[in-house]
RNA sequence: GGGGGAAUUCCAGAGUGGCCAAAUGGGCCAGACUGUAAAUCUGGUGGCUCUGCCUUCGUAGGUUCGAAUCCUACUUCCCCCA
């Protein structure tokens, strides 16, 4: 096995990572490597507790495929045990716990998911009930020993959930070691992960020298803030853009992001050299955003589709015309009264509003159009005449083409 | 096992007998402004046959002219002591 100078490596690997501990021993291991032949082995966990990957997973999981790409080996662990506990990092209270059927679910599906960044075919997937399942009480209580309460009391999570009175359950402390140990069986020679797992990453390095093995590297990823521009990404907080989801809708979602995100999503979501992202950033910011789309959108699509999708933003959005795919529905001829039905009733009858209540708001706050020249709708009882092809709108996304059924 | 505290509208969280469909913040929706970005500003945010009416404040009863607010039981959650 041959690899690329270290020099190379780590301008690559480093990029977008928040820290590295410690820090000096990522050159040595690379180093070390690079004279024996042998590729680092590179260790990603992850909890199969939700279904849909998002960009900020993929902060991580791209740097695996880096390491992949310079010939190194990558260790996903299905953490199919550890979900059953509830990783507690970051958390301000417990986690839902999961049956073993849900999690096997889970993780399938993740793997389909994971394999879209991560070459699985070059990867060892191996799932942590392995070593688990076998361990006995003894074998717990041997690695509970190597914890003290309050070490674990320094942890952040903890100690904020202890101030504030809030419950801490026995097996989410056992999480950290579980984490840690799962170093230890695979033989980690780095592991990947956000900086919430600092405390893991560590635990991990005192194992190890117990069982005299070689110490794990953390290299901390930064999180990757949502949508939203403030918060972290992620499905709970409904500020995330999927990995499986079509690219027009990747589009819609990025065009939507604050522009001082952008350098952040450059750096850790695309490859990008950072000379080229400082000019798109220096140039206007919606080109930028665009260029910043395309890139992310066409690593899961095919870069025609994110060309398409970046095209279509223009016309729809950037242009205000037409959307293209426009539901249709068909009023009922015997709502009608001489072809005319009152605007909430149309509201409601399509669904567009949830209530009358709703529809009536909607018209009173001039939010209600009718036709391709968008006439704003005065009053709920005005009547509005039914014909084929006439347009529906509710601000400026909902929309429906109405036809007599 | 004993003691204490809490359950409010999407969320957080006020409200302790009438002025409460319920403050405030967040979210969300609509409007203005824009690059239909973000930020900002304005309005809205239980339902209806809508200047009025109806149903909501853990569940079930009760007191009262009148209850989210008081009483009783129950359920759930949290904390402390052992």
């Amino acid at each position: 096995m041959s690899f690329p100078p270290v020099a190379e490596q780590l301008a690559v690997l480093r990029r977008g990572i928040e820290a590295v501990v410690p820090e000096a021993e990522l050159a040595q291991k690379l180093e070390k490597s690079l004279k024996t032949g042998v590729p680092l082995r590179v260790k990603y966990g992850i909890d199969p507790t939700g279904i849909d990957v998002h960009l900020g997973h993929t902060v991580p999981m791209r740097k695996i495929r880096q390491f992949q790409d310079f010939g190194h080996q990558a260790v996903i662990i299905i953490g199919n045990y550890t979900a059953l506990v509830g990783d507690p990092s970051g958390r301000d209270q417990t986690r839902a716990r999961l049956t073993q059927e849900q999690v096997e679910t889970n993780a399938i599906d993740y793997l389909n998911q994971v394999g879209k960044v991560v070459d699985l075919s070059r990867a060892e997937v191996v799932r942590n009930g392995d070593w688990f399942g076998k361990m006995n009480f003894l074998d717990i209580l041997n690695l509970c020993g190597k914890v003290t309460v309050a070490q674990l009391l320094t942890r952040e999570d903890f100690a904020k959930r202890q101030a504030e009175e809030k419950a801490i359950y026995l097996h989410e402390c056992l999480y950290p070691l579980m984490q840690a140990w799962d170093s230890v069986m695979v033989r980690a020679d780095v592991e990947l992960g956000g900086t919430e797992q600092l405390y893991s990453f560590m635990l991990a390095r005192d194992l190890q020298r117990a069982h005299d093995l070689p110490q794990q590297i953390g290299m901390m990823t930064p999180i990757l803030v949502g949508l939203d521009g403030i918060r972290r990404m992620g499905k709970s907080l409904g500020n995330y853009i999927g990995i499986s989801e079509p690219p027009f809708e990747m589009m819609k979602k990025f065009m939507q992001l604050p522009d001082q995100c952008m350098r952040m999503y450059f750096e850790l979501l695309t490859s990008l050299p950072m000379p080229e992202v400082e000019a798109l950033l220096a140039g206007h910011p919606k080109v930028a955003k665009m260029e910043l789309a395309k890139a992310v959108i066409g690593s899961y699509h095919p870069a025609g589709e994110a060309t398409a999708a970046a095209e279509r933003w223009q016309a729809e959005i950037g242009e205000r015309s037409r959307p293209q795919d426009i539901a249709k529905f068909s009023v009922p001829a015997d709502k009608l009264t001489d072809g005319q039905i009152n605007a909430d009733k149309l509201l409601l009858l399509t669904k567009l509003c949830a209530s009358s209540s709703d529809a009536r708001r909607a018209i009173a706050q001039g939010g209600v159009y009718l036709g391709e020249d968008k006439t704003v709708v005065p009053s709920h009882d005005t009547p509005v005449r039914v014909i084929n092809g006439l347009l529906l709108w509710v601000g400026k996304k909902r929309v429906v083409q109405l036809e007599v059924g």
